[in-house]
DNA sequence: TTCATTTGACCGTT
DNA sequence: AACGGTCAAATGAA
């Protein structure tokens, strides 16, 4: 990813905070009151969530290079096209997992949501399944991270508990997800949105800002929980919009060197606003 | 205009 | 040949 501006890196930062405590904040809510879905608390915390997304986006759209974005074409294009164009380049065959390759775990969940951001990249109907599978890779493949997992919707309608089985392959290489990937790897379902509350979470907020981070961020809805993926996909997806990532990382800010940081003078006060919207 | 999702095609494995 | 995992053009949403 592109260098951004060191003012906007820390906007970024802030503003990632900023976001990760709203989602914390509506998912206590939520904890407190889930009867009442929608009401205005609940609503302002996700007001609050949509404000600091639009300005992540913005911030990420100014300093993004698209690197996620290219397509590939058809291996026999591909494949042709190099032979033209990089003769010395070698093809490389594309990868794929051997049928029924053993996943890594496995996991019976009433929901699709596990803490990681996903991006679905395939769909097939599968031979005696009512419902058709569904494929998702990491969303920060562009970094190298080869997760995968594969959601079926279960035949079975007498567990919700278990509505789908989710298979996953590789590990996450992204990093800043050892808490969802040890709940996955427990077998346990993520909580929800765990994570640390203001300042401490200041190491996720870090991670998200340092690597390439989502183009736009959402808070998980809690409401989707149990739907089932609809036979045509409309309507329904755990998709990377719809889903966040919410780590769980221990940070002890006092701890850390980090009375130097703009961060630091952010919480503490003294940071220069000024500079940083002139600079905007 | 950009970007994520959809969905039919492609291709490796059985 | 069938199956199923992945690709990538088309599509739609923002």
């Amino acid at each position: 990813m592109a260098m951004l501006g060191s003012s906007s890196a820390v906007v970024l930062e802030l503003m990632t905070m900023g976001y990760q405590s709203a989602a914390y904040l509506g998912e206590l809510l939520r904890a407190a009151s889930p009867a009442q879905a929608g009401d205005e608390q609940q609503e302002l915390a996700a007001e609050i969530l949509r404000c600091c997304d639009r300005v992540i986006a913005k911030l990420n759209r100014g300093g993004a290079t698209g690197a996620t974005t290219g397509k590939k074409r058809k291996a026999a294009e591909s494949a042709a096209a190099a032979a033209v164009t990089s003769p010395s380049l070698p093809v490389t065959p594309t990868k794929r997992r051997a049928r029924g390759a053993e996943a890594v775990r496995e996991v019976r969940s009433g929901t699709t949501t596990d803490g990681f951001i996903w991006r679905k990249y395939g769909q097939k109907e599968i031979n005696g399944c009512k419902h058709p599978r569904l494929y998702y890779r990491c969303a920060f493949r562009g970094q190298g991270c080869l997760a995968t997992r594969r959601v079926q919707q279960s035949q079975s309608q007498d567990d919700p508990a278990a509505a789908f089985v989710i298979a996953y392959y590789g590990e996450h290489t992204c990093g800043g997800d050892a808490a969802a990937a040890a709940a996955c790897r427990d077998g346990e379902l993520m909580p929800p949105a765990v994570i640390n509350s203001g300042a401490s979470s200041f190491a996720a907020a870090w991670n998200m800002a340092s690597r390439e981070p989502a183009s736009s961020l959402a808070v998980e809805r809690r409401s989707c929980d149990g739907d089932a993926p609809s036979e045509t996909s409309q309507g329904w997806s755990p998709s990377f919009s719809s889903e966040v990532e919410l780590d769980v990382v221990g940070f002890d800010l006092a701890g850390a060197d980090s009375s130097a940081s703009p961060v630091w003078e952010f919480l503490n006060g003294s940071f220069d606003w000024e500079f940083v919207i002139n600079s905007l």
